[in-house]
RNA sequence: GCCUCUGUGGCGCAGUGGUAGCGCAACUGUCUUGUAAACAGUAGGUCAUCGGUUCAAAUCCGAUCGGAGGCUCCA
């Protein structure tokens, strides 16, 4: 969840929270409440109903809530001693309010709010009166378990946002609108990048088309010629992997459940699995074959192709996929080695970073849960190095961080890398990992300088994460329009009439001995047309080609959104394109 | 998986009880084009699937499958 900030709007937020609960009070006389916190851009409302709650109520309750705002009822505080609080809501049948009373510590005041005949448990603040609330709408009902646990019954939650004025109300509702312009599924068709196809190949499996291809390919290229640069070799480890790996590393006692089921090979006995991820399969390579403490860091990357049988409520376009592409690498290396390792790997992400424009991420350093045990591999010593070498490197490196206990691997403690769709979803793209863990479950060795065989520590590193994810993302940030290095189609051709042709082939051929990807439209319609088209296809650069073209030896360049910038000689046009694929 | 919403030609949509319509795309023809949409014509849908209510279902009800927004999960 995100933090909001402690302010102005902040008790804006909270208190149109109250409101709204209010109204759907009145409304639903026995509603029982749980929590209604503000967040990022609005605030939400946890409710039980005795009916379900449709979604075309959600006028009526708006309407209520102006009835209310229009009452311009004083919101007043009043504290009550704990055993006299417990009573209170008692009595008004709200077991949410009782359970969260009893949470709170000893000692604690126990606050309540009044507007009118209304009253909440809530520590404050608050507006001083409900009149100020003037520019908020309700969004949706979502479903929530309480206390944010699947074993618990799921409330309604009621989203809306709210805020100061009728124009930034406008804004805000505005920005969602041009959100789903740029959603990954929308331009995903509109572009012709990827299709999915549930009834004939399955959920969550996406299929991509030449030019969602191309794209692949031209990230794929492209991490893979700078972790060659930083010292990594790539290795490959196929889809099928026996189901007995995964017992012995750990990840079927916790993921048995997330893995698509077993194929069988009834002859041998057999299970095998396909492939959930690479470490164990990275190690089993590491295992084939002996190392000195002279072969570390030993680097091995790997774009592979991992199956997950996530659940259908997961999946989300190409963010959420249940074929996925890992740039993964795994490190093997010494302690000692573990503060650099991280180091490099943490400038490779960032340049990869930069290149892509990512500029707008944050970085979640995440720890093993407060109480041990759970999926967590029981070693406190392990733990502990781990985290403390992980935390080290992080400060090392000036990178600026926020924790987040219980979001570790069970091997070991992480820093992700997190950035936003553009819904305002944050996704992890990026991450290091360390594990002490899983080297030495898999019997992985090395023979230091003493010839004593040590148990090497595993740094398992993802630069875009998933190609799927980080691709949809892209797209989102990009709104489509991708810089001219990554765009699948470069260039396009535009010759104005048949006798253009010949013209426009010749230019084409040069165009693509100098390894531009270009596009031929010499379809028989207007230029306006076809440049419109382009145009709305976001191909950065356009050709137009016609007599005066070939009188003069010339082709006329016309840039994406920024409009015709007249002609040049071709040596011109190739130097210039070149200047924007380094760009 | 759970809660709410949703499913009409390739795509975007209209049609709330009397057996489907628009725009774009596609196809054919005419036009041979100078920087964001030439003109005319043609073809294309068992209205996701199965079942029910009704004289009659795209429309109402149920189930199943898919999709969306959340929740949970994410090696």
């Amino acid at each position: 969840m995100n933090e909001v900030a402690h302010d102005a709007l902040y008790d804006l937020r909270h208190s149109t929270a109250h409101l709204m609960a209010q109204a759907v009070g009145e409304l639903f006389p026995g509603v029982k409440y749980a929590i209604g916190p503000p967040i990022e851009d609005g605030f939400y409302y946890d409710l039980e109903f005795k009916e379900p709650l449709k979604e075309e109520e959600l006028a009526r309750i708006e309407e209520k809530m102006r009835e209310i705002a229009g009452r311009n009822l004083p919101i007043v505080r009043e504290e009550k001693e704990r055993a006299e609080a417990r009573a209170f809501e008692e009595a008004l049948d709200q077991p949410y309010k009782v359970a969260l009373i009893d949470d709170l510590p000893e000692g604690e005041v126990i606050s309540f709010y009044r507007q009118g005949d209304w009253i909440d448990l809530c520590r404050g603040p608050h507006l001083p009166s409900t009149g100020s609330m003037k520019h908020f709408k309700l969004l949706h009902i979502a479903g929530a378990y309480w206390r944010g646990s699947e074993k618990n019954k799921m409330l309604t939650r009621i989203y809306g946002t709210v805020w100061p004025t009728k124009q930034e109300l406008y804004d805000y509702l505005q920005r969602l609108e041009e959100a789903k312009l740029r959603d990954h599924r929308k331009l995903g068709k509109e572009l012709g990048l990827f299709v999915f196809a549930p009834e004939a190949i399955g959920s969550g499996i996406p299929l991509f088309l030449p030019k969602g291809e191309m794209l692949r390919h031209t990230m794929e290229s492209y991490v893979r010629e700078v972790q060659t640069r930083y010292g990594y070799q790539h290795v490959w480890t196929g889809h099928l992997v026996r189901e007995d790996l995964y017992k012995k590393s750990g990840h079927y006692e916790n993921y048995a459940d997330v893995m698509f089921p077993p194929m069988r090979d009834e002859e041998a006995g057999i299970n095998y699995r396909l492939k959930p991820m690479n470490c164990p399969s990275h190690m089993t390579l590491f295992n084939a074959q002996y190392h000195s403490y002279r072969d570390l860091p030993l680097r091995y990357a790997e774009f592979a192709t991992l199956y997950r049988y996530e659940k259908t409520g997961e999946l989300n376009g190409l963010t959420r996929v249940r074929a996925l592409t890992q740039d993964d690498c795994h490190i093997f290396c010494t302690e000692d080695q573990i503060e650099s390792e991280f180091a490099l790997a943490l400038k490779l992400i960032r340049e990869v970073l930069t290149r892509y424009g990512f500029t707008d991420y944050r970085v979640r350093l995440s720890l093993r849960g407060e109480e041990p045990g759970g999926k967590y591999v029981a070693d406190d010593e392990k733990w502990r190095k781990a985290t403390d070498a992980l935390r080290s490197a992080l400060d090392a490196n000036a990178v600026e961080y926020f924790e987040a206990p219980g979001e570790a691997a069970f091997y070991g403690p992480k820093a992700d890398f997190l950035t936003k769709d553009a819904l305002g979803r944050e996704w992890q793209i990026s991450t290091i990992q360390v594990d002490f863990i899983q080297p030495a479950r898999l019997g992985c060795k090395y023979i230091d300088a003493e010839s004593n065989e040590q148990t090497p520590v595993v740094l398992h590193r993802a630069v875009t994460g998933t190609t799927e994810r980080f691709l949809g993302v892209l797209i989102e940030q990009y709104a489509g329009a991708f810089p001219f290095w990554l765009a699948p189609e470069q260039i396009v051709l535009i010759p104005i009439a048949e006798r253009h042709y010949a013209y426009a082939n010749e230019v084409g051929e040069q165009l693509k001995a100098a390894g531009f990807r270009v596009k031929m439209d010499d379809r028989n319609e207007k230029m306006g047309k076809r440049i419109r088209e382009s145009e709305m296809q976001k191909i950065p650069v356009m050709l137009i080609l016609g007599d005066k073209d070939i009188e003069n030896s010339t082709v006329s360049v016309r840039r994406r959104t920024e409009g015709d910038l007249g002609a040049m000689s071709l040596e011109a046009a190739l130097a210039l394109f070149a200047h924007y694929r380094d760009a």
